[in-house]
Formats: C-alpha cells, structure tokens, sequence
DNA sequence: TTGTAGGCGTTATCAT
DNA sequence: ATGATAACGCCTACAA
C-alpha cells in the first residue's frame, strides 16, 4: 500500500494524504478521517527507501570515550563503536571519536568542549570520570542532544539508553568461580589494580558482590578476604603487588576486579614454585589475560561484551534517529563466563560482523 | 559521491557510468578505466535508499524448522527467526516458517514438498533429520535456491552459512564444569534423554567431547563413566531414569548431553534424602530447565544462544540477498556457561529487540 | 559505444 | 483546504 493508492482511495491528492499523515492540519475533519480509515485498514506502512532517499538527512554522533594502548581494554568498546559506524554509514550515521585520558581531568573537559563544538546529533560517553561526565550530561540535556552511556551509568541522568553490566552481579559471580575452585581453607585477596587514582565505582561495586557473595555462603567459615590496591607505576608496586598475591601461606585464591589481572598471573608464573595452586578470577578478555587463561594460570575471567556494548550503542542512535523506533532505556549484557574450553568462540564474538 | 557526480568528473553519461559499475559491457576500455578510477578515487558506494526503491525487490525466506510445545528447545530458533523478520520486514525480507515434527519423516518431506513449491530465494533449514535434509539440500542446489543451516551442520554441503555450535566441545566444556564442582572418587553417569529414536548427531558428539576431556584429564583416575539411553513415553521410562541417575550408591554427577536434564532434575528433587549431592550439568536454557537451576538441583546449563542462531540466519539472507555482501560461510555462537549468579541477564540476552 | 528519459514512493513547496 | 509538481539517486529501456 502506497501513498497514491490511498489517495485513490479517498477520492483526494497525494498532498492531502501526506498532510494527514503527518499532521500538518490543513485538512476538513471529514477527508482526514476518511484517509486516517483507509491507512489503518490497509495497514500501511511507508516505504523507507523513498523516506530515506527524499529526506537524505545524516546525524551525526560523538563519541567520547578513553584512550587506550594495543590490547587495553577501552580498544573493545571503541573497536565496537567502529564497526557499527562500518554497517550503518550507509543508513545515514556518521560517527567522530573523541579520546580522552582517564588520568587527566583536563584532557576530559577539552575533549568535552570539542565535542559539543561539532553540535552532533547524539553522543555515546563513557561516564568513568563521573563527576565530570555528569556535567557534561547536563550541558548535554541544555542543548538538547541526546546521548548514551556505556560501560557505567549515571543514575537519574536522562540518556536515552545505558548500556552497560551488573558490576555488583559480577562481582557475586566472580567469587562463585573462586570458591568452586577452591577445596581447602586458607586466604583470598582481593587486588585491586589501577592505573589512575580515579574512583572507581565498578570497581567498587564488583567488589562489594565478591564480598556479598563470601559473606551469605558457607565458605566464610573456610575463607579469611583481604584486600589490596596497587596502584601501577608507582614506587615498589611490582614488590607490593608481589606481597600483595600471597599475604599468607596458604593463600589459595585472587579476585581482580578490574582487567589487570594479567599483573598478578605474570607474578604468579614467576613464582610457580610456591603459588601455583592459587586460583584466580579476573575479568575482561583482553590479549593479556586470555595468554595466561590458555596457559591455565588464570582460572575464569568474566566478561562483559565490552564490543557488544560499543556497537549496541551507536545502533541505538541507528534505531532511535533512523527508523525513530523506541530504544530500551537499560541494557544489561549477560555476564559471560569465560575459561579454556569455550574461549576459541568469544574471542570474535561481535555482531554482526 | 553519486553517479551523476562521476559521469560529470568522466565526462560521460549516467548511463555510462552505470554500465561500468555493473559490468554490462559496452564500453570502451578507455572509459572504463577513467571511470573506474573516479570511482576508486571517490570511494563511492550506492545510496541504498534509491537503490532499495527502484529496485523494490522483496525476497521470499522459507524455514524448515521443527514444531515445538510451549517451552521446549525449538520454540528458540522460531522466536530469533521471527524476531529478525519483525525487523527486516520493511527492507523487503518475508518469511514463511514451516514445521515438521521430528519424530516423522514424512512429516518432513511433506513439508519439504511444501517449501519447494513455494519456490523462495532463500531458505533456512534445521537439518535434525540428517538424511532427508541432506537429500533437501540436493533438491535446492538443483534449483539454485540458496540455503543456511541452523543447529548443526552437513558437512560438504554447499550451504550459504552454517549457523550453530561446536557441539563436541559443548561436551569437553559439560565435563570441565562437572569436575569442577566434585571432591570426591565416584561414578559420572551420561544420559541420553531422546523423544524420538533418529540418530541425533549433535548428542553423539557432545559424548564424545565429554569423554574425551575426563579421559585426559586426571579425574580419570577417581571417575567411572556409565552411559545410559532413555526414550522419553516408552514403558517404565521413568524408572529407567531413576536407575539411570544412581547407577552406583557413589554416584557424583549426571551429564545430559540434551536439553531434557530437568527430567533428571526432577527425578533427584523427587529423591531428595539419597541423592541431593549429585551434581548436574546439561544443556539449554529453556524454562524447566532454568527452574532448577534457580532451585540449585542443576549446577550449570551450557547455552548456545539458539534464538541468536534463528537471528542471524535470516539476517544473513538480508546481508546476502538485499546489502549483497559476503556472508560468514560458518559461525560458531558461543557455549555461555549459566548458573544461578548470571542467569538473569541471558535470559532476556535476544539480538537487536 | 554512448546518451536520455521515465519512474520507483515520499516529502515539501508552490499554486489554486 | 486541496492539488500539482519537482526532487532525492539509481536503474532500465530505448534512442541515437
């Protein structure tokens, strides 16, 4: 059923049909409901070829999201964002990244300032210097460009959609694994290990569910936790994290509740000889971590389709600008268990490639 | 960059550049290469908006899938095909799903029949019934109509993709989340739950993945392996079950290589008092399943993203057939490990909702 | 071998 | 309040 078929129909011009349509008014309440009667029953549906083709409109987005070295974690989420931008171009999306640095305040507001310069038509932000992101958001809301959020949320923020993990979740499975794993009594050390003094909420919230779950099972009565932050880079922090990995000797298990526990496998294996019964749980499956999930010193690691994330985002612009759909306002991806017996099918695990 | 643009750039018509683009000859070699090198230059690619309304092609998909109870595994796939074709609908992709019950071959070539006539562009195929499918197949080749296969796969044929899962290392990945869960010497019982009595490949292998992880592994030493087969509806099948969960007064864990393990789920919880630290391990998240998996009677179900599977099936017919690209000729969708602590979030975990 | 014109369905503008 | 018409970019048929 096309436009000019219902304007047969109702006896009027195509410019008519296309008033009622979109509610221009211009038109007798009579011819209006006689149109409005022959579109529902014939169910019409416009065709989106020549609505794309007449209109011709492009939106752009921006995305602002950290920088990263090779095999860091921020590659994902960006690699991601890309690939999406490859599928849809052609519908009309195009895409700017910006990077910032997760260290510098500065580099943050500098990057922010740039991006509403471009005056996009929706941005994708990854919130990880929340204090800063929020008021990025509400310049945002000011001038009226929608965005998204990734990886973490901001509560009572008006995006359009977050998508992102259960950090608390992830942190109750992850001590799931380690206590599966674990048949004696002794210490598990939680080790948090940053690259920035940033703070960092899922982080927190990781390990707050690690806890949870330790506390509220039977192993407490088995287990003592101890907790540890390394901060990379800094004076000793190879000894520290060292010391860190076995605070006692009968050490049987490591939680790392960011994507640095590649750290603590590399201490591991140079000390095979006293820790090599340790079990250990991290997450993320970046380059690093997987070498030493192959190599079986890294026990499970979570992840949390960080691509996925990436890639759902910008087609949520595709959906809500393109085809002005409605977009799930939340989106939590599945926490995947990860270990040496199905890593070959997650490593590329991205839609729609 | 348009083709009104080259031809200006050229020095030609539309029609010229038109002829060079789609290789219909009848042109000078000269102009070729001048056009051609326009094109290469600007990077063009065709406005898919004006080619989708001119073109204003539809393709007819048919699957051939089998029929299903509320619940049970094949509702997935049908839920993923039939959400992709909400989706894609509008871009000229119509569906017709047939089913056929699994337990009649002719069921299967009356609907095969069926599925010839109505002479579609595509089709998707669940080749459950091995040997007729296979004979489908040749038909189809013969009359050029391209076809995907989901859930398992036949090998040599000139499938467009085939879209599944590594079924025997669905198997070595049962046997590594069992072990993980058992401290103890004991018996593994694997067993066999069929509705029908067709030799079903994709349980075959899932055995032999899982024998082959306890056989080298060390648990071998501590493990005895007993197989057992139950018909679900033949006489004295649920006594037959019961024998088959506790072969030995030591029995540790059951493998179901299929997705009936909430018959033995419910045969334990029936059995509570003698045989509540037995631990199970099966496959798929359909809904009696996941109940006792929340009950914590079943300790881990392997998933193979089934609705995904029915998803990306029909969309890379839409890749295929309307974006004309090149479509994965194999994909192998992850084996998610779910247990209690990250259940929730795959059970809503659908492609693009 | 090359060029031209008409039309796909929708939108927006201009004339009535 | 309504109708006619041009334009979007591409494809095809036909004319030169």
């Amino acid at each position: 059923m096309t436009i000019k078929e219902i304007a047969k129909l109702a006896n009027v011009s195509l410019g008519t049909v296309d008033r009622v349509l979109h509610k221009r008014g211009k038109v007798s309440k009579e011819t209006e409901k006689k149109v409005l009667d022959i579109i529902e029953k014939g169910n019409y549906k416009p065709n989106i070829y020549a609505r794309g083709l007449v209109l011709n409109r492009s939106y752009k987005i921006a995305a602002l999201v950290p920088n990263y070295n090779n095999g860091e974690y921020w590659e994902m989420p960006s690699k991601g964002i890309k690939m999406a931008e490859k599928n849809l171009s052609q519908f009309g999306i195009n895409l700017s990244i910006l990077y910032f640095d997760q260290n510098s305040v500065s580099s943050f507001t500098e990057k922010a300032e740039e991006l509403l310069k471009l005056k996009p038509d929706g941005v994708i932000l990854a919130p990880v210097i929340n204090f800063e992101a929020v008021k990025l958001t509400k310049k945002l809301d000011e001038a009226k460009i929608p965005f998204s959020l990734i990886d973490s949320n901001i509560p009572n923020s008006n995006a359009l959609s977050f998508i992102g993990q259960d950090a608390f979740q992830s942190g109750k499975l992850a001590a799931k694994l380690l206590c599966s794993e674990i048949n004696s009594k002794g210490t598990i050390s939680i080790i948090s290990i940053k690259n920035n003094e940033n703070h960092n909420k899922t982080l927190q919230q990781r390990i707050e569910g690690f806890k949870d779950y330790i506390y509220n099972s039977n192993f407490i009565a088995n287990i003592t936790l101890i907790e540890h932050n390394i901060h990379l880079g800094t004076a000793n922090w190879e000894e520290n994290l060292t010391q860190a990995c076995a605070p006692t000797n009968n050490t049987v298990g490591i939680f790392v509740p960011s994507s640095m526990i590649h750290h603590v496998a590399k201490c591991i294996e140079s000390n095979f000889d006293t820790m090599s019964t340790i079990k250990l749980v991290g997450n993320d499956l970046i380059a690093n971590n997987v070498k030493y999930l192959k190599k079986g010193i890294i026990n499970y690691l979570i992840g949390q389709r960080p691509e996925n994330q990436g890639y759902l985002a910008l087609e949520s612009f595709y959906k809500y600008l393109v085809l002005e759909k409605q977009v799930p306002q939340k989106k939590y991806l599945p926490l995947d268990i990860i270990t040496q017996e199905n890593l070959m099918y997650y490593n590329d695990d991205v839609v729609s490639s």
